[in-house]
RNA sequence: GGAGAGUUGGCAGAGUGGUUGAAUGCGGCGGUCUUGAAAACCGUUAAGGAUGCAAGUCCUUCCGGGGUUCGAAUCCCUGACUCUCCGCCA
């Protein structure tokens, strides 16, 4: 959510971020409701405050004997006015508040303005010694691998669940849990984070903390008899961990990682790179969040960046780092970096993680704020997420890199100690 | 799922209709005393909003929402959450 004092002072600079996003702005509307909500707050005040003053000298009044009828009568129609702004006041915040929901973050200075990915721009690209981007007769692709070996099973989780619920089974899910597990320890040995196990299910307070709600409504599991969603990914809960809360000074950093599955209705979205692992309706993921003093949050932002690719260098998959423009940014983001992995069988670059600087916006949804020392006024925190890393696009650069001529797949050396096992075949 | 108890300031905890934004204690901050520290003593100690250049003034907030009343932390209804007991359960 955006600071209403910021779209009240800087309207134009407002409306243009917006659009740099790709989106429709409604400023002159709010701003005309924001000037109905001052008008309508002023006009309440100052009636209670006439309410006040006299509320304190009625009991005078009946200890010496007073008639109060009068006053009784006349403030009963003061009251009477002042439910009636109150009311109208609800209406208009009710309204306003609503609106400013679906206002998306402004981009950062540094992000590059431009409509679409092909505007996005690559900051750099690391391949391991000797890497060979060329696709020979026998690269298979990660369906057919999982098929072959046994290791992946998606008709099968249609039956169970439907599309876009793969099933990891035998060495493949053991894979896929090494993975997890190989990152979550990488990141608490190498970097500097806390673990966090998250629940999978959060209210829609939470959903709104973090700016999936009220906008995403569509593309969010919902489980309406209790209320709960199921979380996209783990930011959600993680970041929600401080919701309402006032931190202070000598807390921040503060660095969370955490492993969840993640949920995606994936609404309207069938046939657009669905085959396989592409797209799917649940995987699993590794995420770091971080909760940072606003001076900091651009440093962390490069950090949360390298802490994402010492996983991929040590598990020796090639990537690269994309720097999304205005239009490709999120509805939270202020900037935000995705790193790619390469995929042999379709010759692209596959999303693998995602790092975003949210700066101020979802700490005001979610009332995160800390106190500097010997100051008395808080101030809203930072909020950052990235994924180190998604397992199920990083699987199919995996499999796909580590197969042998032969169509078996050679375990990365770092995983060998977590699953036990140096081939599946 | 059933029965009961509870939710007050950073924390603990009083307060059952009228100058209560809220006693008291702890903690924090400032000071007196001291060579220094402790103790003791004194003072101070919330957030949000409106308005204003500012100082300030005013409003709101005792879990959320609604109601009763001239007036609600206090009474009524309702929701959420926490705890205890019972049931079920990995």
């Amino acid at each position: 959510m955006l600071d209403i004092k910021l779209i009240r002072e800087n309207p134009e600079s407002v409306k243009q971020g917006i659009q740099n996003k790709n989106e429709k702005d409604r400023v002159d509307e709010i701003l005309a409701l924001d000037e109905k909500r001052r008008k309508i707050i002023s006009e309440s005040e100052e009636l209670k405050a006439k309410k006040n003053l006299v509320s304190t000298k009625i009991p005078q009044m009946k200890k010496a004997g007073e008639d109060t009828k009068q006053i009784f009568a006349e403030m009963k129609t003061v009251s009477d006015s002042i439910s009636e702004l109150d009311s109208k006041l609800r209406d208009v915040e009710t309204g306003l508040n609503e609106m400013l929901m679906f206002v998306p973050n402004l981009p950062h200075s540094s992000v590059p303005v431009g409509k679409t990915p092909e505007e996005n721009v690559e900051v750099r690209k690391w391949t391991p010694d000797g890497f060979s981007f060329a696709k020979t007769e026998k690269t298979l692709d990660h369906i057919e691998l999982g098929k072959k070996l046994n290791i992946l099973d998606f008709e099968r989780g249609a039956k169970v669940s439907g599309s876009g619920f793969p099933i990891y089974i035998g060495k493949g899910a053991t894979l896929e849990r090494a993975l997890i597990n190989f990152m979550l320890d990488y990141h608490l040995t190498n970097h500097n984070y806390k673990e966090v196990f998250p629940p999978f299910l959060v209210n829609r307070e939470s959903m709104q903390g973090t700016g999936q709600l009220p906008k995403m409504e569509d593309d969010m599991y919902a489980i309406e008899k209790d209320g709960l969603y199921p979380i996209p990914t783990a930011e959600v809960p993680i970041t929600n961990l401080h919701r309402d809360e006032m931190l202070a000074d000598k807390d921040l950093p503060i660095n969370y990682v955490g492993y969840s599955a993640c949920f995606r209705r994936e609404a309207g979205s069938y046939g657009k790179e669905s085959k396989g692992f592409l797209r799917v309706h649940q995987f699993n993921k590794v995420e770091m969040v971080k909760i940072v003093k606003p001076e900091t949050s651009y440093d962390e932002l490069e950090k949360l960046v390298k802490d994402a690719e010492d996983i991929l260098k040590a598990l020796k998959i090639p990537y690269r780092i994309i720097m999304l423009c205005t239009g490709d940014l999120s509805f939270s983001a202020a900037k935000c970096y995705d790193i790619e992995t390469w995929s042999p069988a379709e010759q692209r670059w596959l999303e693998a993680s995602s790092c975003s600087n949210f700066e101020d916006f979802q700490a005001r949804r979610a009332n995160i704020r800390f106190k500097r020392e010997g100051q008395k006024k808080p101030e809203f925190v930072h909020t950052l997420n990235g994924s180190g890393l998604a397992t199920s696009r990083l699987m199919v650069s995996l499999l796909e890199i580590y197969q042998t001529s032969e169509g078996t797949i050679k375990v990365p050396e770092v995983l060998q100690k977590y699953t036990g096992f140096v081939e599946i075949k």
